[in-house]
DNA sequence: TTTTATTAGTTGCTTTTGCAACTATACTTC
DNA sequence: GAAGTATAGTTGCAAAAGCAACTAATAAAA
């Protein structure tokens, strides 16, 4: 690797500035939601996530696996979550004809009743820390900026092995 | 509350793109960051933030409370994290003259070591998934509609207790 | 000044993650 | 069709995070 094409490690101010913000906003909302969903005594956003992905998945439901690529869950931990959300009777499995490995995850009644009652605190603070800092024409501009950035990463998110 | 100012429950589709492009890319990015680390041997990411943090803040060093609130961490993992730290001899306490209860965390020149170490791969990872995807006038807006949303959040990351 | 309330930091206990090893089924290829 | 390889999911153990209770010191009230 020659000295030119040796990447810039340096960071501009604005890289820098995109970056902090880019990690410290999202984090910080992700935790409001977290506070807000448990002061309403309700399950954290996870659940909330892997329940509306069953929800969107009715009926045939969803084999953990995608699942947890949607949700960005490593296969263990998609494993340990619907069995907590089993536990709770909110979701129920299914093993999978045709695929003797497959497991699907289905939602039940109760799982989507939950879902409904978390929606309103989720939405609410998002819109509060986020929607409602930005006018219509900036969180188009971020949409698209964003899209730039999570189109096909390198790595993908939920490990193989 | 009346019904007309009952706050939109309901998302956009910019909106909803906005704030999974803002939660994904942001886990994405750090994931990758700490799956490169992990391959390089080094420690994670909250350690780089962490001596980072004192390292800027020589010879003084940092209250745990300021250091907690400066990488949003809760007290309890910031006190747990400098003592792991401690343990490898990368940062250590120093007791506060003047405020009893206070505690300095200090960075040891074999943390500043690592902490140099760390950052070629912290930064490379960060510019071929993030970086690169963007053109610096879009990188500029993207921290200027990023610096809109973070700006001062309702609730502080730290719970106080 | 004594009491009361805050603030800084630590720690025990429980829950959740992360890693690695493991089982079982499906796919390849020879 | 047998042997090897890849994939889906689960699980044991260790490290880390979350919560609540606790200590010690400062600040505020009475």
């Amino acid at each position: 690797m020659s000295k030119s094409d040796d990447k810039r490690i340096q960071w501009t101010g604005d890289e820098t500035a995109a970056w902090t913000g880019l990690v410290r906003s999202g984090q910080s909302l992700l935790q409001s939601v977290e506070t807000a969903l448990k002061e309403s005594g309700l399950p954290p956003l996870a659940w909330y996530d892997v329940l509306w992905e069953l929800e969107k998945a009715r009926p045939t439901g969803l084999r953990l696996n995608d699942l947890g690529s949607r949700v960005l869950l490593d296969k263990y931990n998609v494993t340990r979550l619907v069995t907590r959300l089993e536990k709770e009777g909110l979701a129920r499995r299914k093993g999978c004809t045709g695929d003797g490995r497959g497991v699907f995850a289905l939602i039940t009644p109760k799982g989507v009743r939950l879902r409904k009652r978390m929606w309103p605190v989720y939405s609410r603070t998002v819109r509060e820390g986020f929607f409602s800092r930005l006018s219509p024409r900036e969180t188009a501009s971020l949409r698209k900026l964003l899209g730039r950035v999570s189109g096909e990463n390198g790595k993908s998110m939920a490990k193989s092995d």
